[in-house]
RNA sequence: GCCCGGGUGGUGGAAUGGCAGACACAAGGGACUUAAAAUCCCUUGGGGAGAAAUCCCCGUGCGGGUUCGACCCCCGCCCCGGGCACCA
C-alpha cells in the first residue's frame, strides 16, 4: 500500500542521483583536461567532523547554499570545483574507542559511510572522485610533509607550557576544548574538571606571522564581525616599554604601556605575582605578606582572578622605583590584576587616567595625580581614560595625547629610559596532543635532541592498539607502542600527536589535486584552482572565527613564503550560516528533544523540499527556528510546480497535463519570466536564496493561472528551479523535452526590454501622502509626467483644492505634489 | 564595561531614501466531496465611516533631527542575540 504524496519525489530523488553518478556530471576539470578553459569557481563547505549522530539540518543550510551557488556557475559556462571531505581525526573516535575497544578507524569509517549516504541523499553536486579523509595515510602524509616545512623554517619548536589536563578524561585539551563554569574550569566533553600542568609541548610560531594575519585582513571579502574577532585575537597594541630602576638595588623594571603620555602621572608600578624579580626584590620586612599573597593568587583560578575584578588585591614589596621622567619614587607592589603572561608581567600605575589603577589606588589610598584634561570636564570621582591634552607633565603640556605620546618615547629613547614597542596578544599555538587518532609527528628523539624524518619516509602511520588510555601521568597512548617508539638504531619516536586542526590547515589545497602521490598537489593545478584569490566562496559556522580560519590563514602565508601557493589568503569570500534553532526557538539538543533529524524529513517531504525550505526560511547569515509548517508549505510550492506539467488520474497514476501547449508564450509569461530569470540571477549571486525563490513561487503563481501553458515557459522555470530542487527540475525537463540533463544545459537568458512593462502605475502623493494613481508608459520623461498630472481631472480633488507650490516626480518612482 | 549584529503583522520574513508588510506560514470564509484529506478561490496590520464601490486616521522598539519624502541617513536612549573582557 503506497502512502499518497503530493509528488513522487520518492521515485524521482533517488533516480536522478543515480543518473547524475552515471554521468559523472559533476566532476571538475583538471588544468589541460577539456572543459578547464573555462573560467573556474571553487565553491567550499567547510568539510564536516563525521560524528556519530549523523548530519544535522544546520550543516545542510551552509551545504544547500553552496550547491546552489555551484549549480548556477556551471550552468553559466563555469567549471566549478564543488568539492566534499571529512575532517576525521578526533577525540570522540577516541573516546568511542577506549569505551568499547572498537578501533577509531572502524568507527571513523562507518560515520563517513552515514554522512556520505545522508550527503547524497540531498542530491547535493559535488565532485566525489576528489573525496578526502583526513585520517587516509594518502592525505596525512603531506599533513606531515607540510609540519617538516615548518620545522625546517624553524617555525615548529619544543616547549615546556602549561597546559589543560583532564585527569578523568586521561588527556591534555586545547584552550578551546575547555569551557569555564561557576565550578571552575571543566572539560567540553563530558564536562569534567581541567587542570593546569606543565608539560613539554610541540608549539607553532604563529606569532611571527601575527602582523601579517592582521593586515591582510583588508584583502578579504568576509563579515566584518568575524574579521574583527581576529583582529581582537590578534590583539595589537602600539606603545612602549619604560625601564624603572629599583632604588637601593641593581635591578631594573621594565614596564610596557600604551599611554607613554602618562608617566608623569605615574604613582606606583605593580608586578605580577609570578613576576621573576619579585623573590629578589622584596625587603625582609615584607617577604612574609609577600609569599602568602603569592600563593593565595596562585591557587586562584583564572576565573576567581578575573571575576573579583571590583576588589582588587596587593601587597607592597618594601621597595620603591625611579621614574625616570621626573626622579620621583613612588612604592612597588605585587598585585594579581597585572597578568604575567600579557606585556612585560609589570605596569606603571596611573590611577587618575586608568580604570583599574584607580580602583587598586582608592582601595589602598594611593595618590592619584591628574595629568590629562579632556575635552569636557568629568567628576572628580572617576577617572578620565581618554585623549586629551596633558598638564602638570613638564615638556608635555599643553601637547594633545597623540603628540605626547611620540615626544614621550622619543625623549626614552634618546634617554635609553625605554623604546617603543609593539605587542600582541596572539600566544603561539600548541600543537601536540595526548591523543592516539590523530597524526604522528614525524619527529624521532635522541636523547633531548629532535631530529626530522626524510620525506621519504612519510607517511608515517600509527601502530595498532588495545589499549587507547593514555597513563594518568600523563604520557600519551603511543609511548605504550614500544616496538613501533623503539628504531633500530636506539632513536625514539615522537609520540605526541597533532591537534584536530592540522588536517583542515590545507585540505582545501588538496581538493585541487587530491590523487597526486609526487606531492601534496601540483603547481600547475593550484595556480588554476586558487587563482584571482584563492577559494571563491567558502560557507560554514561562525564558530570557527579564531580557530580553523586562522590557524589555516596562517599555514597558507608559510606556504606562500615556501612558493608553494600563489595567492597570500587562501578565502577570498566567506559567509557564515546561521544557527537553525528547534522549533520552539531553542538552541537544537538532544537533551531537550527538539532536533530534526534530515533523514525523517526526507522520507516525508525528499530531499528538494528540505532544500528549498532551508532556504525560504529567511537571509543565510541570520539565525533561525525550524518550522514544520514552514516545511510543508515548500513541498506545496513544489507540488504545485509538478502539477504544471502532470496531473493526477482516479487511479492515482501522474499524466502530461492537458493544459500544456506547443504554443509561444503570451507577452505577458514572457515578462514574467524575463523579471523572474533577473531577479533570480542577481538574487543567487549574492547569496539572497530566499527572495529568489519567493520570485519562483510568484512565477509559478502566474503560470497556474494560466488556462494553457506554454511547455517553452515551462522548461525555462525549470532551467530556473535547477539549482534549487535539481531532481524535480530534471524530471519536468526530461518529460518536456524528452532528453538531456537539465544540469548540464544553459541558464536562462531573456531581453532586457521584456523587464519592461507596457503600462506602469504611478502613485500621486500631495503632501507625501498617496492621493490618486495614474497609468502611463514606462518611458515617459519628466516634464510629460507633470503635463499629465496638472491636467489631470482630480488633481485639484487630490490636493483639497489648495494651491500646488512645486511638484517633485521620479520617473518609475513617485510623484509628490507639494501644497501650502 | 567594550566591540559587532539585530528590533517591521498572530509567525518566518520583503522593501537602490519613493505606495510598508512581497512571498510564505497560521487563522477565517467559500467551492469540490456522502464525509474527511488533498486541491482551488476569497479575506486577513490596527482603528473608524459607508448599503456598496470606496474613503479617512494611526502604524516599522522609544525620543529628537535631516529631507518634498525616513524601516532605511544622523544624534540620544531602551531591549534582544553574538563576541571579547583586569591585555596596561
Amino acid at each position: 500500500m503506497q502512502t499518497r504524496t503530493p509528488y513522487p519525489f520518492s521515485e524521482i530523488e533517488p533516480r536522478w542521483q543515480k543518473k547524475w553518478a552515471e554521468a559523472n556530471c559533476f566532476r571538475a576539470a583538471q588544468p589541460g583536461e577539456a572543459g578547464s578553459e573555462k573560467p573556474k569557481k571553487y565553491i567550499l563547505d567547510m568539510f564536516p567532523y563525521p560524528s556519530g549522530a549523523g548530519l544535522h539540518v544546520g550543516h545542510l543550510e551552509g551545504y544547500t547554499a553552496t550547491d546552489i551557488i555551484s549549480r548556477y556557475w556551471r550552468m553559466c559556462g563555469k567549471n566549478v570545483l564543488h568539492p566534499m571531505g571529512w575532517d576525521a581525526f578526533g577525540l570522540p573516535a577516541e573516546q568511542h574507542a577506549v569505551q568499547t575497544g572498537t578501533h577509531p578507524r572502524l568507527t571513523t569509517k562507518k560515520n563517513i559511510d552515514n554522512f556520505r549516504r545522508q550527503i547524497q541523499a540531498m542530491g547535493f553536486s559535488y565532485d566525489w572522485s576528489r573525496e578526502i579523509d583526513t585520517t587516509d595515510p594518502a592525505y596525512f602524509r603531506w599533513t606531515q610533509w607540510i609540519f617538516l616545512k615548518l620545522y625546517e623554517k624553524n617555525l615548529a619548536y619544543v616547549a615546556e607550557a602549561p597546559v589543560w589536563y583532564c585527569p578523568i578524561l586521561g588527556t591534555v585539551l586545547a584552550n578551546e576544548e575547555v569551557l569555564n563554569t561557576p565550578e571552575g574550569p571543566h572539560s567540553e566533553r563530558g564536562n569534567h574538571p581541567v587542570e593546569r600542568r606543565p608539560m613539554r609541548q610541540w608549539m607553532l610560531k604563529i606569532t611571527a606571522y601575527a602582523e601579517r594575519l592582521l593586515q591582510d585582513l583588508d584583502l578579504l571579502d568576509w563579515p566584518e564581525s568575524l574579521k574583527e574577532m581576529q583582529r581582537n585575537w590578534i590583539g595589537k597594541s602600539e606603545g612602549a616599554e619604560v625601564d624603572f630602576q629599583v632604588d637601593g638595588s641593581g635591578h631594573r623594571i621594565t614596564v610596557y604601556t600604551t599611554r607613554p603620555d602618562t608617566l608623569f602621572g605615574a604613582s606606583y608600578v605593580v608586578l605580577s605575582p609570578e613576576h621573576p624579580l619579585v623573590p629578589t626584590l622584596t625587603t625582609h620586612e615584607q617577604k612574609i605578606a609577600v609569599e602568602k599573597y603569592r600563593k593565595d593568587s596562585s591557587s586562584k583560578s583564572d576565573l576567581e582572578r578575573t571575576e573579583l575584578a571590583k576588589t582588587k588585591t596587593g601587597v607592597p614589596i618594601g621597595r620603591f622605583a625611579v621614574n625616570p621622567v621626573n626622579g620621583e619614587k613612588i612604592p612597588v607592589w605585587v598585585a594579581d590584576y597585572v597578568l604575567a603572561s600579557y606585556g612585560t608581567g609589570a605596569v606603571m600605575a596611573v590611577p587618575a587616567h586608568d580604570e583599574r589603577d584607580f580602583e587598586f589606588a582608592k582601595t589602598f589610598d594611593l595618590p592619584i595625580r591628574v595629568v590629562i584634561h579632556g575635552p569636557d570636564s568629568h567628576p572628580a570621582e572617576s577617572c578620565f581614560t581618554g585623549e586629551g591634552v596633558n598638564v602638570n607633565s613638564g615638556f608635555l603640556d599643553k601637547k594633545t595625547s597623540a603628540e605626547a605620546k611620540v615626544a614621550m618615547i622619543e625623549w626614552l629613547e634618546n634617554q635609553k629610559f625605554g623604546r617603543r614597542q609593539i605587542r600582541y596578544k596572539l600566544r603561539d599555538w600548541l600543537f601536540s596532543r595526548q591523543r592516539y587518532w590523530g597524526e604522528p609527528f614525524p619527529i624521532v628523539w635522541q636523547g633531548e635532541k629532535h631530529q626530522p624524518l626524510s620525506p621519504q619516509d612519510l607517511p608515517l602511520t600509527l601502530p595498532e592498539m588495545q589499549d587507547y588510555q593514555p597513563s594518568p601521568t600523563g604520557e600519551p597512548p603511543l609511548a605504550k607502542a614500544v616496538s613501533w617508539i623503539k628504531l633500530a638504531d636506539g632513536r625514539i619516536r615522537e609520540t605526541n600527536t597533532m591537534p584536530q586542526w592540522a588536517g583542515s590547515c590545507w585540505y582545501y589545497l588538496r581538493f585541487c589535486d587530491p590523487n597526486n602521490s609526487q606531492a601534496p598537489w601540483s603547481p600547475e593545478a593550484e595556480k588554476y584552482w586558487m587563482s584571482n584569490g584563492g577559494v571563491d566562496l567558502y560557507v560554514g559556522g561562525a564558530e570557527h572565527a579564531v580557530l580553523h580560519l586562522l590557524y589555516a590563514r596562517f599555514w597558507h602565508k608559510v606556504l606562500f613564503d615556501l612558493k608553494l601557493v600563489s595567492h597570500p589568503e587562501p578565502f577570498r569570500r566567506l559567509v557564515n550560516q546561521g544557527i537553525i534553532l528547534g522549533e520552539d526557538n531553542r538552541k537544537m539538543s538532544k537533551s531537550v528533544g527538539n532536533v530534526v533529524n534530515p533523514d525523517d524529513v526526507i522520507a516525508q517531504y525528499g530531499a528538494d523540499a528540505l532544500r528549498v525550505f532551508e532556504m525560504f526560511m529567511g537571509p543565510l547569515e541570520q539565525m533561525k527556528p525550524w518550522s514544520s509548517k514552514g516545511m510543508e508549505g515548500a513541498i506545496r510550492f513544489l507540488a504545485r510546480v509538478w502539477r504544471l506539467v502532470c496531473e493526477e488520474t482516479e487511479s492515482g497514476e501522474w499524466i502530461p497535463s492537458p493544459a500544456l501547449t506547443d504554443d509561444p508564450a503570451d507577452q505577458e509569461t514572457v515578462r514574467a519570466l524575463a523579471k523572474t530569470t533577473a531577479k533570480v540571477t542577481s538574487d543567487i549571486e549574492s547569496l539572497q536564496m530566499n527572495t529568489a525563490i519567493s520570485a519562483l513561487m510568484i512565477l509559478v503563481n502566474h503560470l497556474t493561472g494560466l488556462n494553457s501553458r506554454p511547455k517553452s515557459a515551462i522548461i525555462h522555470l525549470a532551467r530556473l528551479l535547477a539549482p534549487f530542487a535539481p531532481h524535480l527540475a530534471e524530471e519536468i525537463y526530461l518529460r518536456l523535452k524528452g532528453k538531456g540533463l537539465i544540469s548540464l544545459s544553459d541558464w536562462p537568458t531573456y531581453r532586457p526590454e521584456d523587464l519592461v512593462d507596457a503600462v506602469v502605475e504611478l502613485p500621486i502623493q500631495v503632501n507625501s501622502k498617496v492621493r490618486g494613481k495614474i497609468q502611463l508608459s514606462p518611458q515617459a520623461s519628466k516634464e510629460e509626467i507633470e503635463v499629465i498630472v496638472r491636467n489631470h481631472p482630480e488633481l485639484s480633488a487630490w490636493a483639497g483644492g489648495k494651491k500646488i507650490d512645486k511638484i517633485i516626480i521620479v520617473p518609475g518612482r513617485i510623484v509628490n505634489c507639494i501644497c501650502s
